[in-house]
DNA sequence: ATCCGATGCTTTGATATCAAACAATTCCAG
DNA sequence: CTGGAATTGTTTGATATCAAAGCATCGGAT
């Protein structure tokens, strides 16, 4: 997104912190992506399937909560991970409402397969980054991370979810 | 992106880093992308609609390489802009393949409209850090930023276009 | 027991995005 | 010149995403 405009310093610091940002994180995003492609999987599917690998099985309303993605989008996902026969769906008999998503074992293998190589790659990135400079870099994004003052979804859902984090 | 893998110390740092950058990135980019809702304007409009205004007419083609997008998409963008007479296309007669785009009055009162508030909404979000640490992230995400060894379209336009920022 | 609101999923209608295939046009090399 | 290569834009076929409308189901209140 190109930023053209003037303005106190105070501005035009924020906004070069800004601009930086977005296109620091589209970048690797995109390099990301190109490499889930060559494994057959966009950044959805990939994120649905390590969430299952790592969380086990769940509703597609608590992946779209983990994901913070909408219940159509995920639907979506699904739908199209479920032609690949990498995920299955499951309906519960207690409550007829809720669909279960469970790992087939060709997705399994798929996600335990790609897993490593995408950590790897992050660890790759982020390594132009010294220990300190990502440690560094992990709290500003966590600091700015919280927009209070603004509403919608999105920032209900990180809300409820908020200590979904890593470790 | 859920993260859960384990792994060394290195490796946590690294992910911890990854996973904050991209929640906060994709969070400020959702509560902006509201506010341009707000507006009647996708971010991608928006991006077209301030470029072209900040620096005047353009090609698509040049379009596409301030934005980082691929030429399709910018066409598809443009094909919205006329609909909503934001826009013009100008076909150009010394070289009857570029089309040249242009503001209309109505693009540009729009946009003009626009840009204060979305400017003040990105100050209002970076003020959330302290100047130093505004200008601690630019430099860690610029350092981060270019990914060497990687390729795709996008990188190579990015090369090419590395210094167009704000300043 | 019944009905209404909440919940979970799907569908629909926009838009965004990309890559790849095409078309039109220009440009250059021979 | 002339034909092939490069450039510019469009189209197509996937996928992603959202919001909003719909549908089925569940649960609680009366």
């Amino acid at each position: 997104m190109p930023t053209h405009y003037e303005g106190s310093a105070e501005t035009k610091r924020a906004l070069n912190a800004f601009i930086n940002l977005l296109r620091a994180t589209n970048s690797l995003q995109a390099r990301l992506s190109a490499q889930l492609d060559g494994q057959g999987l966009t950044v959805g599917q990939f994120g649905v399937l390590e969430a299952l690998l790592h969380l086990g099985p769940m509703s597609q309303c608590v992946l779209g909560e983990k994901l913070l993605r909408s219940g159509g989008n995920i639907t979506l996902v699904i739908d199209n991970l479920e032609k690949h026969g990498l995920v299955r769906r499951e309906r519960q008999t207690e409550d007829r409402r809720t669909i279960v998503i469970h790992l087939t074992p060709k997705g399994r293998r798929l996600i335990k397969r790609v897993v490593p190589g995408h950590a790897k790659m992050i660890l790759k990135e982020m390594s132009q980054l010294e220990p300190n400079e990502q440690e560094e870099l992990r709290r500003l994004c966590r600091k700015l991370g919280r927009g209070e003052k603004f509403s919608s979804e999105q920032i209900k859902k990180e809300k409820e979810h908020d200590s979904s984090q890593t470790e």
